[in-house]
DNA sequence: ATTAGCACTCCACACCACAGAGTGCTAATC
DNA sequence: GATTAGCACTCTGTGGTGTGGAGTGCTAAT
């Protein structure tokens, strides 16, 4: 859609005003607000203008004019498209990012929590941000080991060094020798292979050279499925949903009930994860507005996402969730510092910025690996935090 | 506190009718809500003494009465107490749960939540479960092996067989039977104990036979350390956090962002699991009223909460935690019920229960660990669902 | 094309009145 | 002495009314 110049000026003036106070603005205001010399009536008349042709509304015949979601839309186009976002005052607030950042999150989990706190905090709105996702995996590795006479372990390492195990109970006592066989038997069909391409012949095939332990290799498939499925589970972290009771227009009990909610099913933020990963806007960054918002019970909101990447195809998906009113232009310049922070972190380039904060301390030979005092705290560690969490069940 | 029978009557009349209502509750209610066939003004002289006695209070000069904390204590030991919850209520509305446990909850993490969901569901209050705690336990197998050549994967398996597992990359590949020597050192000198047994003396001793692979030795060491760290942390779990706006005295902003901030940042609620454990209750019930409430910015909630053990002790902790007119005699028994179903479901001879549940489907043959259909669902792994999280970390 | 002026609309807020619920107190009753 | 009926009083919640202010649309003047 194409606006003469002064009409955009005023919808601009008009938006940025309402984001500011949340209150309708009127004519008056925006002739003393903008540059252009103009007195309210001419800009009573333009506003009538974007009026009709749906970009801003009023709540009541005498009250000023909010925009709607597709003057919103056209705001925040316009503001994506000049690509001149003032991140000055974003980076100002985001400088202390890089401790938190750095602060031994040596768990992936962790990080994603306090990333999602840090934005949640910085920002004043609801904040999520997902796990990254992995591709289906190939099968690296398998290892099956007698932990003691009743239960073997078995060991599934797969393609990104994702571990995963699984204790199988097993009736007898089993032989160096059958353990031997096993591992060999089952790393020599299975590795290479995706979980997919396991097929019911190949597994028979398996058993029928595994003689009478059958059970044994079923249960070591289960686990190789279990891995792919459990990767494939998007894990949601979200923080800050009780700023929306900052923004009264969403704070009554109707909608705040329902927000939470979701927020609380974070599955249902799943939707917003799928939008982002599959329509990749412009710089990562997308932004759902009111009713296009994915998340039903949300559509007073507004997200902006953006896609991070942790190299190796690992992406996730970052969200700030607000009122329609959100300060776009703050939010997006945030987002921008922390995908860059979050690159900084994984490219092994990252080790200069990682050193000059180094505390003296660091200083405990260049040994790679190495343990300081008493803490597991290693430098490689910290720079490539690739972390998944696994699990294991227990009979 | 000894309160004659009369009095006792009337402030538990009180105290269930505004449970009920959530309106402050006069004399004419009670004088025709009680068998006790009196009039209101001799209520009203009998709540003037209760409320000299600070059991019950008035919002102002000409409303009824509602409870206080002092008051709903008194109801609740007296409830606690006399031990005849009318648990009909609650158990018909439970029916389903052992339903929702069946359902392939073989993880336990999902296990918790979907009991916390149900909790919630069912009683219309949030409500929170801790993970178990676990002992600090002792190593019991140690695993070295070369996934590949830069890296060496260390399976640890520690008692009630928990399993953890670290990437530890390596300068050069090892040979098989420098693999075998470590694993046979390390076992040697490491099964058996606790990790605060392993001391700086015993370290030093295993490096010095390592020879030049000390590294490994110490990320060895370091992921058994973690397995104990990170088991020792505390998962909590919530659900229907969104029911406190059902009830209009903590759905204003003020307390609900407070309410909805400490579920969110889930550890608020540690307090209330770590008071929970500390002073065991009779029945493992307690309940904490108001100002006894463990969370600050939650004096205006209750929170009851029980014990649950899933055997070798294995100690967990759950709670409902809603506004102080709860539903206490509902909610406890609800409570119960979870505590003995979940119980049912650890204990062996749980067998039972779950085979009369069976859906044909489940005649698969009674091989132990048996896949059925493309299902990974071993009827045992149910019975006794002790799984774990754990983590790895890859460079 | 822009602006000044004006009549009009609608909301927010304060004010008031009043019904209703409930109390405390006193005097009558069992 | 305990209980009850009766009554005056208090406080809240609600609905109605009035008014000031903000903002608009329209018309006429610039």
């Amino acid at each position: 859609m194409e606006l003469p110049d002064r009409k955009m000026r005023i919808l601009k003036a008009v938006v940025r005003n309402y984001l500011e106070t949340g209150e309708p603005v009127g004519s008056r205001t925006i002739s003393k607000l903008t540059d252009l010399k103009l007195s309210s009536a001419t800009i009573r008349n333009e506003m009538a203008d974007l009026e009709e042709m749906g970009l801003i509304t009023q709540p009541h015949t005498s009250a000023g004019r909010i925009p709607t979601d597709a003057g919103y839309r056209l705001y925040v186009d316009d503001m994506l498209s000049s690509e001149k976002e003032e991140l000055q005052s974003a980076k100002k607030e985001m400088l202390d990012m890089k401790d938190l950042l750095l602060k031994k999150q040596d768990r992936l989990e962790n990080m994603l929590q306090s990333v999602a706190k840090t934005l949640a905090v910085s920002t004043n709105y609801a904040s999520m941000i997902s796990s990254p996702t992995t591709r289906s995996s190939k099968i690296k590795f398998i290892q099956l080991s007698q932990v003691d006479p009743r239960n073997v372990l078995a060991v599934i390492v797969i393609e990104g060094n994702l571990i995963r195990n699984k204790v199988i109970p097993v009736e007898e006592e089993l032989s160096a020798e059958t353990m031997l066989k096993l591992n060999m038997l089952l790393n020599t069909n299975l590795c290479g292979l995706s979980v997919e391409e396991i097929t019911l012949g190949l597994i028979e095939g398996i058993k029928r050279n595994a003689g009478i332990h059958t059970a044994i290799v079923n249960n070591v498939i289960d686990a190789a499925a279990e891995i792919v499925r459990s990767e494939e589970e998007l894990k949601i972290y979200t923080s800050g949903a009780n700023n929306i009771f900052k923004y009264p227009e969403l704070a009554d009990h109707q909608r705040a009930s329902e927000i939470i909610s979701d927020f609380e099913e974070k599955q249902a933020l799943g939707s917003i994860v799928q939008e982002t990963l599959a329509g990749e806007g412009q710089n990562g960054i997308q932004v759902y507005i009111g009713n296009e918002m994915p998340v039903a019970g949300m559509r007073d909101c507004s997200v902006v996402t953006a896609t991070y990447e942790l190299g190796e195809g690992m992406k996730g998906t970052i969200g700030i969730i607000g009122p329609k009113r959100m300060d776009y232009d703050k939010v997006v310049g945030v987002l921008k510092e922390i995908m860059s922070q979050l690159d900084a972190i994984y490219k092994p380039s990252g080790t200069a910025s990682l050193e000059d904060k180094g505390d003296g301390a660091a200083a405990s030979s260049g040994q790679e690996g190495g343990t300081k005092g008493g803490q597991v705290f290693t430098i490689p560690e910290l720079r490539i935090p690739q972390i998944k969490r696994i699990e294991i069940k227990e009979l």
